[in-house]
DNA sequence: GATTAAATCTAGTACACACTAGAAAAGTCA
DNA sequence: TGACTTTTCTAGTGTGTACTAGATTTAATC
């Protein structure tokens, strides 16, 4: 039992880099079984579907994301400001997503482009996900330290697009680190762009 | 000369359409092929390939994406405040890529699956277009109106980003407009979620 | 109406893909 | 060692894909 393990680990990870890489429609199963040395028939062995496959990496890809906000936000004192566990939440993403292992990432990189059946499997994952983001706006508002003439909905989709579209630019080589990214986010969405006074102009929605 | 220029066009916007409903992938010329009422190999006749054809959609939505900011751009009085120009920019945007038509949606939506050569061909195109915003950025911080303390490239990358992404979730039978989706990417980025006085802690990047 | 050109179709090729069946090898344990 | 189980391989199938060649039809021109 100890060898199928291991090997079935092989090919989880082989999956989840090759998906985080190149996409869902470039990563066959010959290519994974040739990163780990194996003939692809013998990854039917292990897994009964490409597809299973695809969707158990993605599975891990969000429980990690889920763990890594949830852990940095449980780190954060009792007294906390809301504008905080935004803070923490947002940059323990792009850490997760940007900086962290390919399963998270395998997970961005390939919304939008896997066949409906994974994309129906996911989605309870996904707003499971948005939960946790759907109550921070929702405390920072009901405290009063957020604008509430905003749509919440709205708002939180903003946050999670702009820390998920990163994945197509952001280079782990360059000077610009993953947690850098999600400071720069917290500081535009939250304290904006803006110098000084300027009017917060009710928005009509 | 008449009947290919309007069969060319047909193939156009049946390719558009595809690729900005279903993705790269699920793109494929017998499909194309069928929506016009056609054979796939009468195609060839019209492009020499594929790839020649889904290049030139994008082609035309990235124009249309370019003219679509730079009209809204060019309407603004002289004596326009900055933030007003990245205000009327991300709108135009907005409206272009989500209430727009098929073009620049399938811009948006097959970034990241279209193969390398592909992907190469628009690069130029990208660049150019994020030339529009690096200048937005800069006059805003070179007149005051906005922080100079983050990352301009980043911030950027970060505004294109939150509205690329919302073509994953934006629903256009929904009450919330393109428009409006455009209008909280501003009001979060330039004016910030946050209420009242907030510390703009110097980020160091 | 006949002749030519433009446009589409029929019928295929070649290839990459996910996946299967059964033989072979490698590992396990008495 | 020998019997058994687990794992991998060899060799294939079927399907969908982009694309081609040549016949056939449709449209334009004289």
């Amino acid at each position: 039992m100890k060898k199928s393990d291991r090997t079935r680990q092989d090919i989880l990870d082989a999956t989840a880099s090759s998906l985080a890489t190149v996409g869902y429609t470039a990563t066959t199963v010959k290519s994974i079984a040739e990163t780990i040395g194996m003939q692809d028939a013998s990854i039917y062995y292990h897994f009964s579907s490409k597809d299973e496959l695809v969707g158990e990496v993605l599975d891990i890809g969000t429980a990690r994301a889920v763990t890594a906000v949830d852990q940095a936000l449980a780190e954060l004192p009792d007294d906390h400001d809301p504008r905080e566990a935004l803070r923490v939440a947002i940059i323990a993403h792009a850490e997760a997503v940007l900086g962290g292992g390919d399963y998270p990432r395998a997970n961005v990189r390939t919304f939008g482009q896997l066949p409906p059946d994974l994309t129906h499997r996911h989605r309870q994952g996904h707003r499971n996900y948005g939960q946790i983001w759907t109550r921070l706006i929702d405390d920072g508002v009901e405290s009063g330290a957020l604008r509430g003439d905003l749509n919440r909905s709205v708002a939180r989709l903003i946050i999670i697009g702009a820390l998920c579209w990163a994945i197509e630019w952001f280079d782990a080589g360059e000077e610009v680190s993953a947690a850098d990214v999600g400071e720069h986010v917290f500081q535009m969405v939250v304290n904006g762009l803006s110098i000084g006074e300027h009017e917060s102009p009710a928005v009509s929605v």
